[in-house]
DNA sequence: ATATGTGAGT
C-alpha cells in the first residue's frame, strides 16, 4: 500500500513539506499513543474553526492546513471529518506532496476505511491524473458508498479511459450499492465518446427507472450522449420534452445539430434561444468550419459578442482539417495582430496545420510564441510540437522536447513513436514502447500498436516482430483489431512475399466484406508479384466496390512481369473501353519556408 | 466526498 504513495516527486513546498514530513516521521498513531507524547490539552471543538477555514477554500485555507497539522502533531485527536476537509483543501491548494504526506498519516491513524476519507483521497488522486492510485485506494475501501463509486467513473471519464469507465459502471449496476444520478451522468458521458448508441439507450431506461426524467442534468447528458452516437433526431426528442431547460440544454442540443451537420437546424435553436453565451456561438462556428463555409464561421465571430479563443481555435481548427494551413497560419497571425488570447489549443491546431505542410520556420517561430505564453510545456502543446518536429524531419528537436516535458500522456507517447516510425529509427521507436510499456497511468492504445506495426513496415523489421506486436495487442492488451491494423498487416505480408497468409487473416479478422482490405491485399500481391493471391483480390474489389483502374493497372503490370501479353492486352482493352486513365504520378517538395516581414509584423 | 456543454495525436 504504501509503495505507490511516494513514487509522485511533486513541487516541494519547502515548510510545508518539512511539516509534512515531521507529522508522519514524529507523530505516532493513535492506538498505541505513548507517554512522550503531549497530552491532549485540546478538545475537538478546537477543530471547528480550523475546519470552517478549509471549507472555505480562501485565502486562509493555507494557513489552516498549516494549523491542523500542527495540532494533530500536538496530539488532538482528528476526526474522519477533519482529514476529508484537509484532503480537499491540500488537493485545491495544488499542494501534492503535502496530500501524499497526508495519505500516509491518515493510513497510520486507520482512517483509511472510513469511506469519507476514502473517497477524499480518491478525487486528490484523480485531480493529479494518478488513476491508478485512484483505483487503489478505492479497492481498500470496506464498504464503498455510491459516491466512492462515482468518483472512480467520472474520473476514468475525465482521463478518457471510457471503456475503464463503463466497465466499472457495470460492476456497479451488479453491485449492492445502488446507482444514482451522478453515476448515470458519467456513464452517458462515457457511452457519447465510444459512440456507444445501444448502451447509451439501456442508460436512458434505467434513468426513467429511477424516475430522474425531471432532472436537468441527467437530460443534458442524454442529449449530448445521443448527439454524440449520431442520433440528432433522439437528441431533439429529448430537448423538446424537456420542462425546465437551462443554457446547457439548449447548447447541448446546438452541438448536437452542428456536429452532425445540420447547420440549418443548430442556427435556428441558436436564433430561438433567448440568452446564447460564448458556447452557444462556438458550437455553430465549429460546425460552420467544419461542414459548412469557413467563410461562414468568421462572419459569425465577427458578428457575435464577445469571441473568445475558442471561437477563433474554430476557425483555424477548420482551416486546417481541409488543408488550407497557409489561410490557418494567416488567420493565427490576425488573431495575433488583434491580440486575441491564445490557449494551448490555438497553438495545438496551428502546429498540426505546419507539421502538415512540413513549414519548419513557421513551426520555429509558433514554438517560440508557446515559451513566451508559458505554454510550451503542456501536455496538448508539448505532444504537438513534438509532431510538429518530427514531421518536418527534426526528429532530436522532437525527442528533446518529449524527455523535457514534465508530465505525458498517451497522445505525447503516441508522438513520438509515430516521431521515430517516420523518421526511420525503429530501435529507438521500440525501446521506447517498452518504456511505455513500463509507465503506471498510460496504456497502449490501438494508434499505438498501429504506429508501431506502420514502423515495422517503413523500416524492414521481420514480419515475426511485427505479427508478435499484433497478437500481443490482441491478447493481452484486449485491443480489437481495426481496419487500418489489417491493412498495415496485409502490406507488411506483401513486403515479406507473404500475401498467402492474408486472405484467412482478413475473414478471421471478420473484414471479409471490406472493399479496402482486398484492395491493400492487391497492392501486397503487386510488391512480391503474387499473381494467384492478386487474381482472387482483384476480383474481390471489383466485386466489393465496382470496377477501379487501380486494379487493371496492379493487374497488367503483374501480367507484364510474368510475360503474360495476352492478359496485359486483355487488361488494358478493358481500362480503354471503360475510359480509364492511369493518373500521372507526382510528388511535391516544399519549398523554403521563409517568411516575409510584412507576415511577422 | 461526486455530476452535464467545444477544442490535440494516427
Amino acid at each position: 500500500m504504501q509503495r505507490f504513495l511516494f513514487k509522485r516527486i511533486q513541487k516541494p513546498l519547502q515548510n510545508l513539506a518539512l511539516c509534512a514530513n515531521y507529522i508522519t516521521t514524529t507523530i505516532p498513531t493513535h492506538n498505541n499513543t505513548n507517554a512522550t507524547t503531549i497530552p491532549h490539552v485540546e478538545t475537538s471543538d478546537s477543530w471547528a474553526s480550523i475546519i470552517f477555514d478549509l471549507a472555505q477554500c480562501g485565502t486562509r485555507t493555507g494557513h489552516a492546513l498549516f494549523e491542523a497539522s500542527h495540532m494533530l502533531i500536538s496530539g488532538t485527536k482528528p476526526n474522519g471529518y477533519l482529514f476529508v476537509q484537509m484532503v480537499r483543501a491540500s488537493a485545491n491548494l495544488g499542494w501534492d506532496f503535502f496530500s501524499l504526506q497526508l495519505h500516509s498519516y491518515i493510513l497510520r491513524s486507520g482512517f483509511c476505511s472510513n469511506v469519507f476519507v476514502s473517497t477524499a483521497l480518491i478525487n486528490f488522486y484523480i485531480g493529479i491524473g494518478s488513476l491508478s492510485d485512484a483505483h487503489q485506494v478505492f479497492v481498500e475501501i470496506p464498504q464503498p458508498s455510491v459516491v466512492s463509486w462515482n468518483s472512480l467513473i467520472s474520473g476514468y471519464v475525465h482521463s478518457g479511459q471510457f471503456c475503464k469507465a463503463l466497465s466499472l459502471f457495470l460492476q456497479l449496476e451488479r453491485s449492492e450499492v445502488s446507482v444514482d444520478s451522478y453515476s448515470l451522468t458519467a456513464a452517458l458521458g462515457a457511452c457519447g465518446q465510444l459512440s456507444f448508441l445501444l448502451l447509451g439507450k439501456t442508460v436512458h431506461s434505467k434513468t426513467v427507472k429511477l424516475g430522474l426524467e425531471n432532472s436537468t442534468v441527467v437530460l443534458n447528458c442524454l442529449i449530448d450522449m445521443y448527439g454524440k452516437c449520431g442520433s440528432l433526431q433522439e437528441a431533439i426528442l429529448v430537448f423538446n420534452n424537456m420542462i425546465e431547460k437551462d443554457t446547457i440544454s439548449w447548447n447541448s442540443v446546438i452541438a448536437a445539430s452542428a456536429r452532425n451537420g445540420s447547420l440549418q437546424q443548430a442556427f435556428s435553436f441558436l436564433q430561438q434561444m433567448h440568452n446564447p453565451d460564448i458556447i452557444s456561438y462556438n458550437e455553430l462556428i465549429n460546425g460552420f468550419s467544419r461542414f459548412g463555409d469557413v467563410e461562414d464561421a468568421i462572419k459569425l465571430l465577427f458578428s457575435m459578442p464577445n469571441p473568445n479563443s475558442s471561437s477563433w481555435n474554430s476557425i483555424i481548427t477548420g482551416y486546417v482539417n481541409r488543408s488550407r494551413a497557409r489561410e490557418a497560419l494567416d488567420f493565427f497571425c490576425k488573431m495575433h495582430l488583434e491580440n486575441v488570447e491564445m490557449d494551448q489549443f490555438t497553438f495545438s491546431s496551428i502546429l498540426s496545420g505546419v507539421a502538415g505542410i512540413s513549414a519548419l520556420t513557421w513551426g520555429m517561430l509558433i514554438h517560440c510564441c508557446t515559451i513566451k505564453f508559458g505554454l510550451a510545456t503542456s501536455i496538448v502543446v508539448g505532444s504537438s510540437l513534438i509532431d510538429m518536429y518530427s514531421k518536418c524531419g527534426k526528429i532530436s528537436d522532437a525527442e528533446t522536447i518529449f524527455h523535457l516535458l514534465p508530465e505525458k500522456n498517451l497522445v505525447t507517447w503516441n508522438s513520438m513513436i509515430s516521431g521515430f516510425s517516420w523518421n526511420g529509427n525503429p530501435s529507438k521507436m521500440m525501446l521506447l514502447f517498452e518504456q511505455m510499456k513500463m509507465e503506471r497511468d498510460v496504456k497502449p492504445d490501438e494508434i499505438t500498436f498501429l504506429n508501431v506495426i506502420s514502423a515495422c513496415l517503413h523500416n524492414q523489421i521481420p514480419f515475426e516482430n511485427a505479427l508478435q506486436y499484433f497478437e500481443s495487442m490482441i491478447k493481452e492488451y484486449g485491443i480489437e483489431p481495426t481496419l487500418e491494423h489489417c491493412c498495415s498487416m496485409i502490406r507488411l505480408m506483401g513486403q515479406r512475399g507473404e500475401v498467402w497468409r492474408a486472405e484467412n487473416m482478413i475473414f478471421q479478422l471478420g473484414f471479409g466484406t471490406c472493399g479496402s482490405v482486398w484492395r491493400a491485399l492487391l497492392g501486397a500481391c503487386g510488391k512480391c508479384r503474387d499473381l494467384k493471391v492478386a487474381k482472387n483480390a482483384a476480383a474481390k474489389v471489383i466485386q466489393l466496390e465496382g470496377e477501379d483502374e487501380f486494379v487493371y493497372v496492379t493487374m497488367s503490370n503483374l501480367y507484364a512481369h510474368y510475360a503474360k501479353w495476352e492478359d496485359v492486352r486483355v487488361a488494358r482493352k478493358l481500362m480503354k473501353e471503360k475510359g480509364m486513365r492511369k493518373e500521372a504520378g507526382y510528388s511535391w517538395i516544399e519549398r523554403e519556408n521563409v517568411i516575409s516581414n510584412s507576415e511577422l509584423q
